[in-house]
DNA sequence: CCTACCGATCGGTAGG
DNA sequence: CCTACCGATCGGTAGG
């Protein structure tokens, strides 16, 4: 009954974007050449068009669709019930998960948007401003209801939680002995209490 | 008497290598052609080996004396007399000085080093770890003093603090009304209550 | 998916 | 600092 449930097909397109996650992220797109990538794939380099339109329609896709995670995982935990700091916390843990799931994604996603076209990005742009506004919402919440300090600078207290987040893809690595959730509690502990008051 | 302050002599090489900051620091070093650095330089591609070397020399050069910058900023820092509580704060200050002086050179610094040759990126990543030394010696000394959690991950607490420290160029604007100071001292101030006590 | 190829651009050099 | 150029590599295409 019902279609089967199509969950990553190892599509020639899919496998392909995987690979351009992989050398994207690690030699950056400007320094991957489509022949890079043809040779991970087992391919001539003009065979790659069978299956992709151009070089940039991979970084566009990739890009996109990991930016959707990580707005998918935290946006609902900004709108939820509960208080600040439990959602925060929740947040923090999410945005974890996102990029310890596939740091090579996320490297890609925070650097190397730059090389989209105008158009994409700054629909990137827009995307990555709606993250750091779940953040914001949240800590304009903490601080309305009396826990968080209200002396912060809200913007250069998401920065500075968004930046600690945003490193941990430089950095970790699935053989350490700190899972993605103990990374995450870790780090929600810190940045919790750095929001608190001194008193 | 003596000889006249040699403080930034503007020769040809020097001007270049401020120009390959700033265009490897915003198209990233294997995005940047010499014909780009020739074209800003105001003369044609050939011209330019009449003052340096080659392209990867230029990457050496700024990645290196980067370094170097952030490390005689916060070594004597790390090393010096006082509670560990102060000399984090003046570390961290003394770091986003360091950022904030010139972003871009902090970007490539940052992100660029992989693009060097196998000995030079094995130096760079060793200076790399010294630096993250001077933060986990500050944090083992207050731990020790007992101002500190005792209970933290040493590792990941610095690597949260370097993080949060190292996105500012990501961010940071001269035109922005917080001064590198005011950021300094608020974001000395959310990461050293992040290791603070509960209680 | 391969063969064969396109024009453009790359880092860099010789000679003046 | 320019003229003139080198071989290598780039993203991408036509035709099968």
């Amino acid at each position: 009954m019902g279609t089967a449930p199509a969950i990553s097909p190892s599509t020639p397109r899919s496998s392909i974007l995987d690979i351009a996650v992989r050398l994207f992220g690690s030699q950056g797109y400007t320094g991957t050449s489509m022949r890079d990538i043809a040779k991970a794939f087992g391919v001539l380099p003009g065979s790659l068009y069978a299956h992709i339109d151009s070089k940039e329609t991979l970084l566009v896709e990739i890009v996109e669709t990991g930016i959707n995670h990580f707005l998918e995982a935290v946006e609902p935990i900004a709108a939820a019930e509960g208080s600040a700091g439990m959602r925060l916390r929740d947040a923090i843990r999410a945005h974890i998960i996102v990029v310890t799931e596939n740091p090579e994604r996320s490297l890609v996603v925070f650097h190397q948007w730059r090389f989209l076209g105008d158009d994409y990005r700054e629909a990137a742009i827009a995307k990555r401003q709606r993250y750091e506004r779940a953040f914001i919402r949240i800590l304009e919440d903490g601080i309305a209801e009396g826990v968080f300090d209200q002396s912060l600078n809200v913007r250069i207290a998401v920065l500075t939680i968004l930046g600690a987040l945003n490193w941990t893809p430089e950095w970790y690595s699935p053989k350490g002995t700190a899972s993605p959730a103990e990374i995450g509690d870790m780090m929600a502990n810190m940045l919790l209490r750095s929001l608190m008051f001194k008193g």
